[in-house]
DNA sequence: CTTAGGG
DNA sequence: CCCTAAG
């Protein structure tokens, strides 16, 4: 509690920069940077896990072994408080302190140095609340990729749609077998309680086997998940996708082809607990997307790498990387295919235009593993409308519909078997998320057959009170125009394939889902977001994804956690690229628009006042360094819309609002600031003068 | 690589 | 967000 509320100071007083201008060297010398990127994390997570308020998910690693006592614990953050004040001191004295709370208060970027110690004990602290984070965790049923009896009706999960409203509610799921490789059938069962709390494995059996030893050049494993996910509807609760690199995979498909399946969920009831969580090893979790559904090419790329394996590497090293990599992937095998069908996809021209290409197909069989239980035709996602509750009409000929659950299209996914049952959850998560929140379309089916013309009005299509719901059903699939949006960063190309366009009702599924989640997570555990640590809570990303906080946890060493979906199979037919204007084909495609969030906002604007504004590297590292997508290029540019933004009267704003507050905040930051450069020069001009 | 600014 | 000149 105490800590906590140390968490909530607010604004501390301007700093003044070391020395301005003339020290950017200096300032790079000195590694302000240090322990931020990782420890930064460790320090914060456990100061919000301490406090209750952060929940977090994470390998369930029990490698804590000198994991350090509360008291310690609170001795180090003593500790840093009292060092933080000292440093503090000066700066807060001569400056404008307007936020009132100059009394004592720490940074991170002070704390986190003792994250090496605190690191065990943050799993301590938060191996209770790692389940309770993962809320959406969608329990699947797994089998073996081809048709092993039985695991088809296994699958239960299911995506509940509220009323077409545009939430997705995310239910969720029962129980989930894995099959690991094509021995021996090992089954985990996952059961997800009603309540949101998840997965409850703490060791998945993935890698006890011999011949899925845990050795660095083992071939990736093949886990195949049949299922239905239902989503929980604590979608706050989604962790971004940000997963390091490493080698051994296991890649699970997640299925929808349980054709045999209801569609109803029963619980489950059995819960099988692991003794201790997977043996890491480097990880790779790759993500498949079912060819005819999704194909997402690397996210990790510079950024990606950033914190993966630089528990130790000075911050520029690793940004060098960064960068290297960034140039040197693009020519990422996924990335730029981009197939046309033309009969199919005569009826979306506009997603041609948009630069999405699509060649659906009908076809093709479906996965990897050779087993292709889905027939092509079939949608991502299917939904279940049927059951006596599925529809009914009212008076005014108007159709009332309720759609009981969708299904989740197969994904494949690839993970290092020495992966944590942490890093799987995400990583399955993160393909939920992609779909989900990545751009999904509605598609209709009446009687089996799918309505392609928008236009068709309910009555001419047969979709009246008159006739039989019963055959109405409707299926969520790739949207090919929305998907880029969240999952799909610049450097994770969301390449999705559909099959046979079936546009029809447009289903505004929140594109934003990973958007919010940020921010709720941000505002649940993080009232008034420290510098640096706020930045810890963006980004993901979506990532997207957002990586959630929890990104601290799965920093040790060997994992890093990639995550790259690609398509399990007939690629070529299916990818669906990004299309540029046929320039160079190499050429390298905008960034997707990420407007910043109150959150956000929130976080540079506490950074500059703090920093200024002419010291945007640091800004980004003290907090956003965690949010990869956010240069410090953004970050100026965003608070030069932010002081354009202040400046204007809220009638011409546009986008998310900013609270009033914040703009207030920036106009003073600025002007501040503005003045503080002023004075630089004046003396600078001064001291010439005198000279002369 | 960072900054600062214009586009 | 992008692009670039400068440092």
């Amino acid at each position: 509690m105490v800590l906590q509320k140390r968490l909530d100071y607010g604004f501390n007083g301007y700093q003044v920069p070391p020395t301005p201008r003339a020290t950017r060297s200096a300032r790079r010398r000195v590694p302000f940077r240090k322990n931020v990127d990782d420890n930064q994390m460790c320090a914060f997570d456990l100061l919000a896990t301490v406090a209750g308020k952060l929940l977090l998910e994470g390998e369930n690693s029990p490698s804590s072994g000198n994991a350090l006592t509360g008291k310690e614990l609170c001795t180090i953050v003593k500790d840093s408080f009292k060092k933080e004040q000292k440093d503090e001191d000066n700066p807060s004295k001569a400056e404008p302190c307007d936020q009132g709370t100059c009394d004592g208060s720490f940074s991170f970027s002070e704390l986190a140095s003792h994250a090496p110690a605190l690191r065990h004990s943050l799993k301590e602290f938060s191996h209770a609340h790692i389940d309770d984070c993962w809320g959406l965790a969608s329990v699947i049923t797994t089998s073996d990729c081809s048709e092993k009896v039985g695991s088809a009706d296994k699958s239960k999960s299911k995506i509940q749609l509220g009323s077409f409203a545009s939430k997705l509610e995310v239910g969720y799921q029962e129980s989930c077998d894995f099959t690991v490789g094509n021995e021996n059938k090992k089954q985990i069962k996952i059961e997800s309680p009603k309540t949101g709390n998840a997965l409850n494995v703490t060791k998945a059996d993935i890698c006890s086997s011999d011949d899925l030893a845990v050795r660095d050049r083992k071939p990736p494993a093949l886990v195949s998940v049949n299922n239905r996910v239902k989503l929980p509807s604590c979608i706050d609760q989604i962790p971004s996708s940000s997963f390091p690199a490493c080698r051994d995979d296991v890649k699970l498909v997640i299925r929808d082809d349980d054709e045999n399946s209801s569609g109803c969920s029963q619980p489950s009831t059995t819960t099988k607990t692991f003794g201790s969580p997977l043996c890491i090893g480097n990880r790779r979790i790759r993500k498949f997307f079912s060819s005819k559904y999704w194909k997402v090419t690397p996210k990790l790329k510079d950024e990606e790498h950033f914190n993966a394996d630089s528990e130790i590497k000075p911050v520029y090293h690793n940004r060098k990387i960064c960068y290297k990599r960034r140039r040197s992937q693009r020519d990422y095998p996924f990335k730029k295919r981009r197939l046309y069908d033309r009969s199919s996809v005569s009826n979306f021209e506009g997603i041609s235009r948009e630069g999405i290409s699509s060649s659906p197909r009908k076809g093709f069989s479906c996965d990897a593993s050779g087993s292709s239980a889905t027939p092509c035709g079939a949608s991502g996602i299917s939904a279940c409308v049927a059951g006596q509750h599925t529809s009914f009409q009212s008076r005014d000929s108007h159709v009332k519909l309720r759609i009981k659950s969708f299904k989740v299209p197969e994904l494949v996914i690839e993970i290092p078997e020495s992966a944590t049952v942490g890093s799987l959850k995400r990583t399955v998560m993160d393909a939920v998320t992609a779909i989900l929140g990545g751009g999904l379309r509605v598609g209709v089916l009446l009687q089996g057959k799918k309505i392609r013309d928008d236009n068709k009005t309910l009555l001419q299509t047969g979709i009246s009170h008159n006739n039989k719901l019963d055959a109405l059903g409707f299926s969520l699939e790739p949207n090919p125009l929305q998907a880029p949006q969240s999952l799909c960063h610049e450097d994770r190309p969301f390449l999705l394939a559909c099959d046979t366009p079936r546009p029809l009702t447009r289903y505004p599924l929140a594109p934003s889902v990973v958007h919010n989640v940020v921010q709720q997570r941000s505002a649940d555990t993080l009232p008034d977001p420290p510098l640096s640590s706020l930045g810890n809570f963006i980004e993901s990303d979506h990532d997207s994804a957002p990586s959630p906080p929890d990104m601290s946890i799965d920093k040790s060493p060997t994992h890093s956690r990639a995550l790259v979906a690609v398509p399990a199979m007939n690629v070529e037919a299916l990818a669906v690229v990004p299309m540029r204007k046929s320039k160079r084909s190499d050429a390298v495609q905008r960034r997707i628009r990420r407007p910043f969030s109150v959150y956000e906002v929130e976080a540079l604007v506490q950074a500059v006042e703090k920093l200024g504004t002419g010291r945007w590297r640091e800004v980004k590292l003290r907090a956003f360094d965690n949010a990869k997508h956010r240069t410090y290029v953004d970050l100026k540019d965003k608070w030069k819309t932010l002081v354009h933004t202040a400046r204007i009267s809220p009638q011409q704003r546009r986008g998310e609002p900013v609270p009033q507050e914040l703009l207030d905040r920036v106009l003073t930051a600025h002007a501040y600031w503005s003045q503080q450069e002023a004075k630089q020069q004046l003396k600078q001009q001064h001291s010439e003068t005198c000279r002369l």
